[in-house]
DNA sequence: CTTCATACTTGCCGG
DNA sequence: AAGTATGAAG
């Protein structure tokens, strides 16, 4: 890495800002990441503060590790022991490990993720249709969003009662309180919880809390604007009177109120703590005027809470370009020959190079031309490794066998192989289960429940168990990684696998996702590093399903293809926004009140990504579950100043670029016969 | 009672 | 395109 350059005043101030709270209002590029790293060292080096009591808190998994690289680049090893470094997340599950027994949780909790959420509401909702007799299955992923909204903003059972008002609202808040409960059944926390509950231990039991003030004598918090109620509550919590807090964000930044972001915290702050010293950084790093001024001028379109002007001295650069497309596939050979062609004449490399997008289906049909040109690309998101399936199913004999009550993996695992156990059988272990209250694991040991069924199939139900009880008693004594080996050869799932796919190469790549499994769970063994044990190895790998959905392995000069939600916080040099057309960007369903101006602030994000190129494209006709539609380019592409912008109205075709489509053309066809 | 095959429907915001 | 409803076969 280049030596860096001394730090400019602003930054200087926030670094040295010592005794009472501090905002640090940090516009895109303005070098926030290394005010918060060079403030631990300052801390620590000069203002002699133990690193154990100092913790940074992030959101992503990746924020994390970044910062935790460049702190230990900076501090040598002994100053930066015992050091936290953490997502929010993750700090709180240290938090519940530690004290889940105040929580009433008992040991080998699992935590579920989106999918078995709703695994539990649908099994609500379902008992409840065939109490009320209505089928309300259709919108259960909308009550899971809403329980969520509600945990995230903080609000209990009672309160969200209170505040229902429409029917739907109020079936959401039974089924919040039926959610919760049967959460506590399967000694299971979900993904709000990891905020939610050490929130409600702090709230409770203050002499907790104390010791976690403690143990946390100076905060900082990145990326602000993107807490929600529970965790500034938390981060208030700890902060407690010392008030040695620092928190670095941007309003402008700010694209999660979907998932209960509330920017509105950064003002808060200024009523929570009236000595609020606050820090603005606005001289930009990263873009050349041009494509900053432009990002100023589309901003200026929202209200603001703090005024701020960003500025850069990196010159005046070049304008942005925009680029009118016939149709998706024109859209997709003009930005590909632009990227070739950047290539060519300036050497530019691909890994300098970012195709950032709306929404992730977008990717597709790049993910398509890239291939058959043999550019290689690096993709962000979609399915992450956790959500496959051979690595959930795998997961869940390992959650069931750390925690008998987890009735999602219970579920899940039954018949995965098949086991011939089916959908009556489940019913009826199901109704069981719920008249005695118990785990279905439980409710399948037991005569009453084999007293219900066939023969064959309290049979097939009780040598799955016997096999389970098996692996249990094992679980205790063997090694992780061969549990998990066990596991995979006496359930037979290569052989599995190659019955349910299609190809033998697929079955192949899935089974190797399997052996990944295997070796990830040897590496935490062997690392220590108090992860040792099945139950925490599980743990961790939840969390990292939970926040790490853009882990890639790196791959060496490959352009990358990202939503431009991941993309905040990276930089390239030459960004490609694509489809920014009505109804994508800004989305359909975005366009009443706050909604446009998060749009608003998401197209800021993807412009200042770009350090010296911004291309933006947008097609007149793309089609749409296989009908053609007609687009407008977005409305925020004429919030730009023209000036800056360069149009291209006719698209050029050079030579190569020719060459280059009719190759494409033809590889394009073959990926279509082979898929 | 379970499983497999086939046809049909709903669907693409974002972590 | 992926989940799911349906029906026939084991």
């Amino acid at each position: 890495m280049a030596p860096k350059p001394s730090l400019n005043e602003q930054q200087q101030q926030a670094v040295e800002h010592i005794g009472s709270p501090l905002l640090v209002l940090a516009g895109a590029g303005t070098g926030k990441t290394r005010v918060i790293t060079e403030k631990i060292a300052w801390l620590i080096r000069k203002a002699k503060v133990d690193a154990k009591n100092i913790a940074a808190i992030t959101f992503t998994n990746k924020a994390a590790r970044e910062m935790k690289q460049r702190a230990s680049d900076i501090l040598s090893s002994d100053e930066a022991k015992g050091l936290t470094v953490s997502t929010f997340h993750t700090l709180g599950l240290t938090i519940i490990r530690k004290e889940y027994k105040h929580l009433g949780y008992k040991a080998g909790f699992t935590i579920f993720d989106a999918q078995d959420s709703s695994t539990i509401i649908k099994e609500l909702t379902f008992s409840e249709a065939v109490a009320d007799n209505d089928d309300g299955s259709e919108n259960d992923d909308d009550i899971r969003w809403i329980i969520s909204r509600w945990k995230n903003d903080f609000v209990s059972i009672d309160k969200a009662f209170e505040i229902a008002t429409t029917a739907h609202e109020v079936r959401a808040a039974k089924l919040y309180r039926s959610y919760q409960r049967q959460l506590k059944a399967y000694n299971a926390i979900d993904f709000d919880d990891l905020i939610l509950l050490p929130l409600q231990l702090f709230k409770e039991k203050p002499e907790v809390l104390k010791e976690w003030q403690n143990k946390f004598r100076f905060l900082l918090v990145d990326e602000y604007q993107d807490t929600n109620v529970c965790q500034y509550e938390l981060v208030k919590l700890l902060t407690g009177l010392r008030k040695e807090l620092t928190v670095v964000g941007d309003d402008d930044q700010s694209i999660y109120a979907w998932r209960g972001a509330k920017p509105e915290n950064i003002a808060q702050l200024q009523t929570d703590y009236p000595n609020l010293k606050v820090v603005k950084l606005e001289q930009n790093y990263r873009s050349t005027s041009l494509i900053l001024e432009s990002a100023n001028a589309l901003i200026a379109n929202n209200d603001h809470l703090f005024e701020k002007k960003l500025w850069s001295s990196l010159g005046e650069g070049e304008k942005i370009r925009i680029i009118p497309c016939k149709s998706a596939d024109h859209e997709v050979e003009t930005v590909i020959g632009e990227i070739m062609k950047y290539n060519f004449r300036d050497k530019a490399k691909y890994q300098d190079m970012a195709i950032l997008y709306r929404s992730n289906y977008q990717s597709r049909l790049f993910e398509r031309y890239l291939r058959s040109n043999n550019i290689a690309y690096k993709l962000s998101g979609g399915t992450s490794f956790f959500e496959r399936a051979e690595v959930k199913d795998i997961l869940a004999y390992l959650r069931l066998i750390v925690n008998t009550s987890d009735d999602a993996a219970f579920l899940r695992v039954i018949n995965t192989p098949k086991r011939s156990i089916g959908a009556s059988t489940l019913e009826k272990l199901g109704n069981y289960a719920n008249e005695r209250q118990i785990s279905l694991f439980a409710a399948s040991q037991e005569m009453g429940f084999a007293q219900r069924v066939s023969g064959k199939a309290a049979a097939l139900v009780q040598s799955f168990i016997f096999w389970l009880n098996d692996l249990i008693v094992s679980s205790h004594e063997s090694k992780p990684h061969a549990l998990v080996e066990r596991i995979v050869t006496e359930i037979a799932y290569e052989d599995w696998l190659k019955n349910i796919c299609s190809s033998d190469k697929q079955a192949e790549q899935r089974m190797a996702n399997v052996y990944e499994i295997i070796d990830w769970t040897r590496r935490l063994y062997e690392d220590g590093e108090g992860k040792e044990t099945i139950a925490e190895i599980i743990a961790h790998m939840c969390l990292m399903d939970l926040l790490e959905r853009n882990q890639e392995e790196e791959e060496d000069n490959a352009i990358s293809l990202m939503t431009m939600h991941t993309a905040k916080g990276l930089e390239f040099p030459y960004v490609f926004l694509i489809g920014i057309e009505e109804e994508i960007l800004p989305h359909a369903n975005s366009m009443e009140e706050d909604g446009l101006d998060e749009e608003r602030r998401l197209a800021y994000v993807g412009i200042t990504r770009a350090k010296q190129h911004l291309t933006i494209t947008y097609a007149n006709v793309r089609n749409k579950y296989g009908e053609k539609i007609s687009c407008e380019p977005s409305r925020f592409l004429e919030e730009l100043p023209e000036q800056n912008c360069e149009w291209a109205d006719r698209v050029v075709v050079s030579p190569e670029q020719m060459q280059a489509t009719s190759q494409s053309y033809i590889a394009n066809l073959q990926a279509m016969l082979e898929d």
